[in-house]
RNA sequence: GCACGGGUAGGAAAGCGGCCAAAUCCGCCGGGCUUAGAACCCGGUCGCUCAGUGCGUGCGCAGGUUCGAAUCCUGCCCCGUGCACCA
């Protein structure tokens, strides 16, 4: 191993720390760039994807730092939550301490990694001095009325014993733990999203630098649709039935309507009739099954007709009204029309219940027959039997038929949207106590301002049946704020998806005590530039850090709409085809990584394995070949300090190959500063790479030229292995942190594109022959030979046939030369003869004859002087 | 079902109208260096063919647009991801 990574990683580590040099304030002479990670949940170790994410903001940060920007880089940890506390059910443990410990535990990894976080910010959301904000801001969202309570059927899950967001059922099932969800009523705080809901709809078209799938998917979240209430009599009764529609064009083929179980009319209506004891039955047999089961497409479609008639309001008839399972309370109004003809489910609940098909729109490619008919048909189509509206289009008839409706008033427009409000009631320890009190008299009392943070008791009970702060009588047992009588304390928390809805404000002015932010700092650094994170927070995460921004603004407190700029969603790390997890056993262990391999390894390896958006496969391969670059890179470094001086280098004095490395130089850093800017990493790799291998063969003397290619190199290495980059500056006699250093320019100028191409490289053969004629003063000569890397050989060729207009054979020289004894051997030695030559000749500027050449002489030396430049032989 | 992303050489993964038989990394083959190996350096790595070279096939499948397609369009087949009885 040519380098101690373990050596120079700690003492870089403590070189920056010691010198804090990551620390940044506010700085209005420079122009400011904030980075950020998804914070973790300190659960100990690092994990790949960890390290992935990490690796991608460390790279950035550090690049924009180099370009002279004033970068926020700043890391803290998302320490409330269920795993503190399931640990402190089974080990006893005290959730703080537990966190703590698993706080340090990843940090320790974090810096062993090399990350330039300016620590001095570092925000934990389990501290008072965090949490009293969640509280402040729970308080003032309260008097604007977006905090409130109401009871609920909300989503309970039996093993961690809490409520759960919407966001937090996945397939019905618990997102922690995957305990099958239940539904329980109960009286629960919401915050009110749903008023931002048009707003968070509408700034999705801003946030032009996300990725396309995580705004479809706030999109489709949102689910905003723009529709009507038809309004519909029942016959014989006062009562009318409204329900909700996105494809009011079909109102003519309406024969029927359904209710959600739950629907106020749906006893209403059949009140003292004979139907009314199975309805109650109908509808507790609906109440018993889940909200899950309930929106499960492939259920059973089930219906109790009501045996009341509804009138449709365009055709007059009568229709039946049901009781169904699958109409949803929450959603519209809770009825639906029944469009058997053009909607699947209407379809088939009419087929098992035996209501009229009636189609309305025909296809234009074949006629609809309803008895014929397997299944609805939902494209678009000419309307028919709808009345005045017959012949149009369905896309023609939405607008007409709407206008018609809302002018007869027969319906009012609507629109609806499925995102709800957010649940943030928690039953559970280890979080934000929402900061009410319960009175007698008084209700529902909020704490005052001055009497922030109510702070999590030191200790409590764990392993008992709910929340184990209800136990805690200290905590519960309380004075009314208002009336001072007894009072109880609210034992709920908060949802731990509230810290991390604005943490990133606070990371601005993380010591500040009096309010959440500065509000001039924050106005310094937001909107944050670049965030980096999972996709498994595209809706969640980033919908409340949306939603809370916002509502943020319209409390004075902030002046950005948006709070993240650009989101790069990174790919997952996989192993043997799946996801790295503890149940299938093939996680790799980045401390083992770091530990036989370096950090810096670790970190090359990870940018370079592929785009950081896209998945890619774990190799222990390519961490062994990140290991060798870095390598050989310490190693040319090594070989050139000798030859180097800090200097311009003079034009005129250069060498073809000398000018060819400025030149590489030069598009290297063109090159790996645009795939910088874009985050494609890997490709800046690929162009270091490349560029290493480019300064290994080119044989340079200058000293000028030398030190530019390796300082730059050693520059540009620097963000992704930083450890060794700034060994190499200082054993390169450079001054301060290459962390530090002005990142290298590219001199397009410099950039010699002829010395780079095809046409300089037939020029340079032209010259060349030109020259070994005139030296060896054969005119004419029998035969040339032509010495160069393989990828030219054609078109080194090709020119000097043209350029001695055909007199010599080019080809014949060859065969020539195949046919001496000393040649009679392989091709491959033949070649090596010739390296050995055009070596030769390059070193005297002199064409050599073949026998003259030192038979011995290392055919990988020849290569590396000649790798562009053709050696060329006449006689 | 709907939406989004993918299918490229032995593997991973670039390219997204001509400079593409296709970057880079890995693997494999040959050579150099070495007592030998490891490491390192060089060359090769779709098939046939040659001294140079040339030809054929080719980027999921089938068509189309174009002087020209891995790249654009249409249809189809697979694979991921998300949302799904939202009326």
């Amino acid at each position: 191993m040519a380098f101690d990574h373990k050596e120079i990683e700690n003492k870089w580590q403590r070189f920056w720390a010691e010198a804090t040099v990551f620390e940044v304030t506010e700085d209005p002479e420079k122009d400011k760039y904030y980075v950020l990670e998804m914070f973790p949940y300190p659960s100990g170790k690092l994990h790949m994807g960890h390290v992935r994410n990490y690796a991608i903001g460390d790279a950035l940060a550090r690049f924009k730092r180099m370009q002279g920007f004033n970068v926020l880089y700043p890391m803290g940890y998302d320490s409330f939550g269920l795993p503190a506390e399931n640990a402190a059910i089974e080990h006893k443990a005290n959730p703080r301490l537990w966190t703590y410990e698993k706080i340090n535990q990843m940090r320790g990894q974090q810096i062993q990694m090399g990350f330039s976080y300016d620590w001095s910010r570092m925000v934990k959301t389990c501290e008072p001095e965090y949490y009293k904000w969640n509280q402040w801001i729970f308080l003032k969202l309260m008097e604007k009325g977006l905090a409130y309570r109401k009871n609920a059927p909300v989503n309970w899950c039996e093993k961690c014993q809490t409520v759960l967001a919407n966001e937090q059922v996945v397939n019905g099932s618990c997102w922690r733990c995957g305990t099958e969800v239940s539904e329980k009523a109960l009286e629960q705080w919401f915050l009110k999203i749903t008023a931002y809901a048009d707003e968070l709809l509408a700034g999705i078209d801003k946030l032009t630098e996300w990725p396309e799938r995580v705004r479809v998917m706030q999109q489709n979240w949102i689910g905003k649709s723009e529709g009507v209430e038809i309004f519909f009599k029942v016959k014989d009764s006062h009562h009318v039935i409204s329900t909700y529609t996105a494809h009011w064009n079909t109102i003519y083929g309406v024969t029927f309507l359904v209710l959600a179980p739950e629907h106020p009319l749906a006893l209403e209506l059949v009140k003292g009739t004979p139907k009314e004891k199975d309805a109650l039955k109908f509808i507790s047999e609906m109440k018993w099954l889940s909200h899950i089961d309930r929106v499960n497409p492939d259920k059973d479609k089930l219906g109790f007709d009501l045996g009341v008639k509804a009138i449709n309001p365009v055709t007059g008839r009568e229709i039946p009204v049901f009781l169904t399972n699958f109409v949803l309370m929450d959603y519209g109004t809770g009825a639906v029309m029944g469009t058997p003809a053009h909607d699947q489910r209407d379809f088939e609940f009419a087929k098992k219940y035996g209501c009229e098909v009636r189609v309305v729109v025909q296809p234009r490619d074949r006629k609809l027959a309803p008895e014929c008919m397997e299944r609805a048909f939902v494209d678009e189509g000419i309307m028919v039997n709808s009345g005045p509206f017959n012949g149009l289009s369905s896309a023609e008839a939405m607008p007409k038929v709407a206008t018609h409706l809302v002018k007869e008033r027969l319906a009012k427009r609507a629109v609806n949207y499925k995102i709800r409000d957010w649940l943030v009631s928690r039953q559970r320890f280890w979080g934000t106590p929402i900061p009410v009190v319960y009175c007698d008299k008084c209700g529902v009392v909020p704490v005052p301002e001055d009497k922030l943070p109510v702070r999590l008791p030191d200790a409590a009970e764990f392993g008992l049946v709910g929340n184990p702060l209800q136990h805690v009588k200290s905590f519960v047992e309380t004075t009314c704020p208002r009336c001072r009588a007894k009072a109880r304390r609210e034992t709920d928390t908060m949802d731990t998806f509230v810290d991390s809805a604005w943490y990133f404000l606070r990371y601005s002015s993380p010591r500040e005590a009096k309010k959440p932010f500065d509000e001039k700092k924050v106005w310094q650094w937001m909107p944050v530039d670049q965030y980096i994170g999972g996709i498994e927070h595209a809706i969640l995460h980033l919908l409340y850090a949306r939603f809370f921004t916002k509502a943020l603004r319209d409390l004075g407190l902030l002046e950005v709409d948006e709070p993240f700029q650009r989101l790069l969603a990174q790919g997952m790390v996989l192993k043997d085809g799946a996801k790295m997890s503890k149940s299938l056993g093939n996680v790799v262990d980045p401390g083992e990584i770091i530990e036989r391999f370096g950090a810096d390894t670790a970190r090359v390896f990870i940018l370079f394995a592929a785009l950081p958006e896209k998945e890619f496969e774990w190799s222990d391969q390519g961490v062994e070949s990140a290991r060798r670059f870095l390598e050989r890179v310490y190693r040319l470094v090594e070989a050139s300090k000798g030859g180097m001086a800090r200097g311009e280098a003079k034009e005129k004095d250069l060498a073809q190959s000398e000018r060819l490395l400025l030149s590489k130089a030069h598009r290297t850093i063109q090159r790996v500063t645009e795939h910088m800017e874009n985050m494609r990493f890997n490709y800046a790799l690929q162009a270091l790479m490349e560029f290493a291998n480019d300064l290994g063969r080119l044989e340079c003397r200058d000293r000028n030229v030398k030190w530019f290619a390796v300082r730059s190199l050693v520059q540009m290495l620097s963000p992704f292995a930083p450890h060794l980059a700034e060994e190499l500056w200082q054993s390169t006699k450079e001054k301060g942190f290459v962390s530090l250093s002005k990142w290298p320019a590219c001199d397009a100028s410099r950039i010699d594109v002829g010395a780079e191409t095809a046409e300089a490289f037939v020029e340079s053969v032209k010259a060349d022959l030109k020259n070994v004629l005139a030296l060896s003063k054969i005119q004419k000569p029998k035969a040339v030979y032509v010495f160069v890397a393989a990828k030219w050989k054609a078109t080194a060729l090709a020119v000097v046939r043209e350029a001695c207009k055909g007199k010599p054979d080019v080809g014949l020289a060859m065969k020539a030369l195949m046919a001496r004894p000393e040649f009679k051997a392989q091709g491959k030695q033949i070649e090596a003869f010739a390296r050995a030559a055009a070596r030769k000749a390059g070193e005297t500027g002199k064409p050599v004859a073949l026998d003259e050449c030192p038979s011995r002489d290392p055919l990988n030396k020849a290569r590396n002087a000649f790798p562009l430049k053709p050696a060329i032989y006449v006689e």
